[in-house]
DNA sequence: CGCCTGTTTGAGAGTGTTCAAAACAAGTGG
DNA sequence: CCACTTGTTTTGAACACTCTCAAACAGGCG
């Protein structure tokens, strides 16, 4: 697995916090880290135990669930392409990060990753900047769990996987009625939106009767009002 | 209010982010803190705001609070003395930063500090490890927000608050009932619980009617059994 | 075809909110 | 010292929303 190529082959390079070392000294990383593929499904960190990997997502989605003693459970964190894995200084892992889709990482032994990181201020400032957004994201989500109706959660939760999948190569134009494949299923939206899967359901329904979206069939959605989905998103 | 010994005054000093920077090197932060005093209920930073200054919590306790389109608020996390306020990096402030008590800061301009940490990567790698913190504390909430009851929330609380007021000086003797003022408003509970007055204050009552708690009046409470508090908070 | 998984739909129950009013606390000025 | 104001907390009753439980439905695969 290791190898003098492992970064000159990677796909997402430069949208990981790596680009700023692999500007200067490749080496740092090369020997460093290692390719890990992950099927769907499969648990790559449990919460509790003890936090040894940090790994950046090269391809696929994961989940990060937070779970009460009595086995309710929440998505907390959803993790793309180029972002970053794990809990650098922590002693254990807080949450459970598992694979939504099959997915591959580049892994770095924790305590290795953080002496690249002493090394390398440049990578520590990027990894910064991205715990600052993460830190964002995870409370505006706040809001959205604590104060919106199941209907604003629901059509807020569109619109971010609308311009999601626009970024990811959909067309965009801006008229015309975009389609796309969910990446989620229902009880999967339900864990992030703190709701249950019939509410999710209903509301996917309600939305559909109300000529804001069509449901091809599979996990296929058509938005043909973005406006109007907007609208219903209030708190976005 | 500039002078050389602003930092040599400080109370908080080392338990802040400055910490590493002042032993090698003082006057890299001497020289661009100021103090500045704040009212209680007095606003330091507006969401939407160009995010200008960073700064240090020197006493009081502050609020981040995040707003709908519509009003509906949200408090999405609470600052107490030594922590670090203000968005590092970002171009808008996302958050609606207001005084809960009389408060006092140490302000840096943004630019400015931004320079200090690319000057001291210690201090840097603490911003880091606080920002790591704090995104496991806005996690965690988002999985009470989401999937606890009215009443796990408020015994939660409740919990939390103890030991941050036996943390903080107060008498933490194991059998022995401790007291302790709640340094927040019913409503302000609420906003952070994501409940209404009503709500909270319903719950304060079955725990008081159950003897779990005591009222002493005022904004004091006393904990009579912390062992049944701290079962009816599962999640915590 | 039957089975399995995920989604939709329905009816009823429970929890928290909303609206309204009363009780309480603290400060001000007569 | 008391009436009066202002703001907070408590309590009550009715309502709305979401959950729970249950069943029907759809699609994929052996």
């Amino acid at each position: 697995m290791l190898g003098t190529t492992i970064c000159s082959d990677c796909t997402v390079r430069d949208a990981t916090i790596c680009g700023s070392v692999m500007n200067n000294e490749p080496s740092a990383l090369e020997n460093i880290g290692h390719k890990k593929s992950i099927n769907r499904g499969e648990t790559v960190i449990w919460a509790g135990d003890e936090s040894i990997i940090c790994a950046n997502l090269l391809s696929g989605v994961l989940k990060l669930v937070a779970y009460t003693a009595d086995g309710r459970e929440q998505i907390v964190g959803l993790l793309y392409p180029a972002d970053f894995v794990g809990q650098p200084y922590a002693g254990r892992a807080d949450f459970t990060i598992t694979a939504l889709t099959n997915a591959e990482l580049c892994v770095f032994p924790r305590s290795a990753f953080e002496r690249v990181l002493t090394d390398h201020a440049g990578m520590e400032r990027l990894l910064l900047q991205r715990t600052l957004a993460a830190l964002n994201t995870s409370r505006r989500q706040m809001l959205t769990l604590a104060r919106t109706s199941a209907a604003e959660k629901v059509a807020g939760f569109l619109v971010d996987m609308t311009s999601r999948a626009a970024s990811s190569g959909c067309r965009a134009t801006d008229d015309a009625p975009v389609t796309f494949d969910l990446p989620l299923s229902r009880g999967q939206i339900a864990d992030i939106l703190g709701l249950t899967i019939e509410t999710v359901s209903r509301q996917m329904t309600h939305l559909k009767a109300a000529g804001i979206i069509r449901l091809p069939g599979g996990r296929a959605i058509t938005i043909a009002d973005s406006d109007g989905l907007e609208s219903r998103a209030v708190a976005a």
